[in-house]
RNA sequence: GGGCGCGUGGCCUAGUCCGGAUAAGGCGGCAGCCUCCUAAGCUGUAGAUCGGGGGUUCGAAUCCCCCCGCGCCCGCCA
């Protein structure tokens, strides 16, 4: 609804731009409109003007506000304040948010496109960890705004089975045994000793070295080794991610690409751009110019293709298929995306939005799966769903183990994910327990609870007569509290809208917080159930709007709205 | 050495892209609030040279330059 608000305060400011003969310079906020404490939108567009005009902002800004139109749909009113032009919604405006929130269907966005987000993709040679988790989860988080934008998502995970990891793990298996433990533990073990092994015998690194080489020339009983491998770790990692209520809608295994000719044939119109060249064997591509300092590699001296020219025939494969295709990958891949965009452009293929994130390490120093250092998605999700389940328990004696058990699970899925959407992707991190285990305002938990609380007030309020028939007197809602929580629903949309634009999911994690506040605000200061029947009835309406607008909100960052807890 | 990113109260972060009106939260500290719809809540309080220095501007946490510190990358690995 804000997104309404916000266009009209455009439309009315041009056309009081125009009248006046003024011109703003071309730009993202040439109207200098922003949120703030002073108003509900504020333009500081006078400033702007005042060198090119050689007037003191203060009177242009006069000028404007005595030359703008008097025909307000959502607008209240617009005070001058200096040299800023303050514009205020109205009571319709309010009205019509509460309304809509009302309604189960006001929450889609009117974005259309196609899009592909591929996330996560960890090498299945071993669970998912604490790092891989920063990747799924800000994946998730933005096809779900993506959806809830509008557009239609597909989730892709990209496979990567030809790489010398996969090998590595065939070898293990060759040597070890799988233990009975969960599949992506049990082949990490294997892995994990195999890179050990190799240490003391170097013969190891050609057994890898012959998987790969079968496996891309299509042998039999290596395909048929490497494919259960994987599909035995994925399924093993599919189990962590759906804790987290991350799924997957394809899978791209990158030797498609391969078997396809799809590789083949990039590299072939990639040596039409005349920039490559075979140099000591291997087969590269020139990027200097581009301002690469080391070439790519295309191809080895033995003629296997390497990851990032099988991605390359992947990213074609997503351009061809949606309208807006996004990456989400770790810092380490900066230099080798910058490659594959840059060869990519070389070939007139629209290039990925990529969402780099900084990494995550433990206080320890940085993880690694070959070393088998790290802190794994379950282990994490296992305590924090522990320390939930002490917590539900203290506070709900009376329920059963099933109830204490199944909202553990919930606020511990709930919390992990807040915890890492709710940091911007470029700041690097380091993995603590004690904030992992927090459950208080800075978490999920939070918005959670105030959810449920929504729920018990509109449980126990429906439980005697509920009068239908008089329309909801929204100008009751005379409260600060009520008009701050109305105006904070109404954001949702002008939310959603720029985190689907520049892809920031840590966006939605900090409106989630603002909503739970202004929530909580209306819970302490406006009593429902016991006000008078006409304001009860309008409070009702609106615990019932903040409820949707909650409840939305979390599904939107993939977190169960707990109906109690 | 080069490239990219980050640096905001004791600790963790939002705000930076697109410069505007008192720098916003959380944790921790201190002081309060359950005869009242779930206290995973609410209120108050102390605590900030926005890494340092220069510059641009009417105005800089935000833009530009230099420096310092931290992270990541610079493989015929992925």
């Amino acid at each position: 609804m804000f997104l309404d608000f916000m266009s009209e305060v455009e439309g009315l400011l041009r056309d009081a731009l125009d009248r006046c003969g003024y011109k703003v310079e071309e730009g993202v906020n040439n109207l200098g409109l922003d949120v703030s404490p002073h108003a509900d939108l504020a333009s500081s567009v006078a400033f702007r003007l005042a060198p090119l005009q050689k007037k003191s902002p203060m009177a242009i800004a006069k000028e404007i506000h005595q030359a703008l139109s008097q025909n307000y749909n959502y607008v209240d009113k617009v005070e001058l304040s200096g040299p800023y032009l303050n514009f205020f919604v109205n009571q319709k405006f309010l009205d019509t948010v509460l309304c809509q929130a009302l309604a189960d269907n006001a929450w889609t966005g009117r974005m259309k496109e196609l899009v592909i987000v591929e996330h996560t993709s960890a090498n299945p040679d071993g669970p998912l960890h604490v790092g891989h988790i920063r990747n799924s989860v800000i994946g998730d988080t933005l096809v779900r705004i993506m959806r809830r934008a509008g557009c239609t998502v597909d989730a892709q995970y990209y496979v990567n089975d030809m790489g010398r990891q996969e090998a590595m793990v065939v070898v293990g298996c060759d040597h070890f045994q799988l233990d009975g433990s969960k599949a992506d533990h049990a082949i990490a073990k294997v892995y994990i000793a195999a890179n050990r092994l190799m240490e003391t015998n170097p013969e190891i690194r050609d057994e890898a070295d012959q998987v790969i080489q079968r496996y891309e020339a299509g042998d039999d009983e290596t395909v048929a080794k490497i494919h259960s491998a994987i599909k035995y770790a994925i399924g093993g990692i599919e189990e962590t991610l759906h804790r987290m209520n991350i799924r997957h809608d394809s899978y791209h295994w990158e030797s498609e690409f391969v078997r396809k000719g799809d590789v083949a044939e990039i590299v072939g119109q990639l040596e039409k751009t005349g920039l490559t060249e075979y140099e000591e064997g291997a087969f590269q591509l020139d990027l200097t110019q581009y301002g690469f300092e080391k070439k790519m590699v295309l191809k080895r001296t033995n003629g296997t293709s390497l990851y990032i020219t099988r991605d390359l025939a992947y990213h074609r494969y997503k351009s061809q298929n949606s309208d807006r295709s996004v990456d989400i990958l770790g810092a380490d891949h900066k230099l080798v995306s910058g490659q594959l965009r840059t060869a990519l452009r070389l070939l007139g293929i629209r290039e990925p939005e990529v969402v780099i994130f900084e990494f995550v390490s433990l206080p320890t120093g940085s993880m690694s799966t070959r070393k088998g250092k790290f802190i794994s998605a379950d282990e994490l999700l296992d305590e924090v769903e522990k320390q939930a389940y002490e917590e539900v328990k203290v506070r709900r004696p009376e329920e059963s183990d099933d109830f204490l058990k199944q909202v553990a699970a919930q606020v511990a899925a709930g919390a992990v994910r807040y915890d890492v959407v709710k940091v911007s992707p470029d700041k690097a991190t380091t993995f603590d327990w004690k904030q992992a285990l927090d459950f208080e305002k800075l978490s999920a938990p939070f918005i959670q609870y105030s959810h449920a609380r929504a729920c018990s007030i509109l449980r126990k309020g429906e439980e005697g007569q509920v009068d239908q028939t008089t329309p909801v007197q929204s100008d009751l809602l005379t409260g600060e509290n009520e008009i701050a929580l109305i105006k904070k629903i109404a954001e949702f949309d002008l939310v959603i809208d720029r985190a689907a634009r520049e892809l920031k999911p840590h966006q939605l994690a900090t409106y989630a917080r603002e909503l739970a506040e202004s929530f909580n605000h209306f819970y302490r200061y406006s009593p429902v159930l016991d006000a008078e029947p006409k304001l009860r009835q309008a409070r009702m309406a609106l615990a019932r709007a903040a409820k949707n607008a909650l409840r939305t909100t979390l599904e939107t960052l993939g977190i169960d709205a707990l109906e109690t807890m």
